[in-house]
DNA sequence: GTATATACCTATCAGCGAAAGGCATGATGA
DNA sequence: TCATCATGCCTTTCGCTGATAGGTATATAC
């Protein structure tokens, strides 16, 4: 029934995307990206660990990130950094999520671009 | 794996959305919201029967749509439109898109509007 | 010394779109 | 005439994936 769920659907692929995004950027652990996506995106987008966690090991299985272990403060951290094979992935999901995006937004401002 | 499916993601909640959003403008049969979808996004987004005559079905056990048989030239035809709590949720469905598509998108250009 | 933040992880579940069917009528055309 | 396509409705099965709810462990703060 999802009483209240944080994230209203619309949520398909978007925590792949959103990590790969964050990536290519700079090398972050999974904790890190948690937070990162909550407060860039202002709490409207809230991953949790479980959702962020499995992303990664898959991700890195489909050879679209690479991990690297470091230890810090006692504790183990495992950074993860985009592949050149993720980065062409992202680019990939961008223009779908564009494509996708854009034509929603047509529909809902009623756009009648109709050809026949 | 998806060999190669037509909508590629992103497509979670986006039929109903669609679905309601079209017959907020006007009452439409199945068989013509799905070329509706397919002509108005210009092919960017096609719906699949299996998608759109389940979507509606569970639209209307939910109060979001009615519907009413037509008969038109010996077949029938069941026309849909919205009712009041279907026009309150396409509105609460669209801000929703909103919300998010506008935080993905301000990931992707790399916003970094972080609080703290 | 007990809670909280950090940091990792897994297993189970439900929801939902995709795919692939099936049925029936009317028009087209070879 | 007979087959094929477009119209119009429908269902079942399937797989993916995000959500939930756990579990482990250390360090710091109160």
């Amino acid at each position: 029934m999802a009483e209240r769920s944080i994230n209203p659907s619309f949520m398909n692929g978007v925590p792949d995307l959103l990590v790969l995004r964050l990536l290519s950027d700079r090398e972050m652990y999974g904790y890190e990206l948690v937070q990162a996506i909550r407060a860039v995106t202002r709490e409207a987008i809230v991953l949790a660990e479980g959702v962020v966690y499995p992303a990664l090991h898959a991700l890195e299985a489909g050879g679209l990130l690479k991990s690297k272990r470091k230890p810090v403060n006692g504790r183990t951290r495992v950074y993860y950094q985009t592949t050149a094979a993720g980065r062409r992935r992202l680019e990939a999901m961008t223009a779908d999520w564009s494509r996708i995006t854009n034509a929603v937004a047509g529909v809902i401002k009623g756009e009648a671009h109709v050809a026949a």
